[in-house]
DNA sequence: CAGAATCCGTATCGATACTG
DNA sequence: CAGTATCGATACGGATTCTG
């Protein structure tokens, strides 16, 4: 993480911790893998990601475009279809965030280690 | 991202998510900021921390400790004093978790920018 | 000091129904 | 197909109180 110097994280509404929560949550971070691949449409996404609710699936979508992660893009066919994108700016994430997804591959197993010490230790 | 042979990375509740859902949240983040550059205390990350409560704070490190990533000390005295520090899985976490919020301080003008765009855009 | 326990309002979520 | 709108359940966070 940061050094000291950058205090400023440690500030609730500091701008840069705010930006994280919108895009590292469950869902951003699954769409964001699957949209790498290429552009998809709606419910093309939903199948994808089961367990998805259309619900969350639109919700999120909107914040990642709203924060110019991924493009919308309307086809006037008909029936409609929308296809998703990642935008330049999202795919400059994927470096990030597969430092991140790396290090939950090779350190999961010593995690799970900790867990049971843990779990066992918390039993009695 | 993970390239696409990384499917499992789209099952929901894949082990690597669940990690990351338990180690990327609003408050985890700040704490091992805050921790990484040496232990402190329960009422010393409380200080630091302004705006968490005792209860949320509680239960981030206990999360942060099943996992590995923080160690929790007591020291026998009166009162009671307990210590949090680092564990060397959690400062391995360092450089991924900075990597991402480096990502932040440079492009959040962008997304700034883009999010003025969509919110004029959706106002009409 | 470092918490555990409790209560309570609200933000979130899934399920359902409806629409251009 | 790609949404929007609504409603009830509930998980969650904050505030408060109590304790070794």
């Amino acid at each position: 993480m940061a050094p000291l110097k950058h205090r400023v994280l440690q500030v609730a509404d500091c701008p840069s911790r705010l930006l994280l929560d919108e895009l590292a949550d469950k869902w951003s971070v699954l769409i964001f893998a699957a949209l790498n691949d290429g552009p998809m449409r709606f419910n093309e996404i939903k199948r994808t990601l089961e367990g998805i609710t259309q619900k969350a699936l639109t919700q999120t979508l909107r914040r990642l475009e709203r924060n110019g992660i991924v493009a919308r893009r309307v086809v006037e066919t008909s029936p409609i279809a929308v296809e998703y994108s990642m935008t330049t700016l999202g795919k400059s994430l994927k470096k990030p965030f597969k430092a991140l997804y790396e290090w939950t591959l090779v350190n999961l197993p010593e995690v799970e280690t900790a867990r049971q010490v843990f779990d066992i230790k918390s039993a009695r």
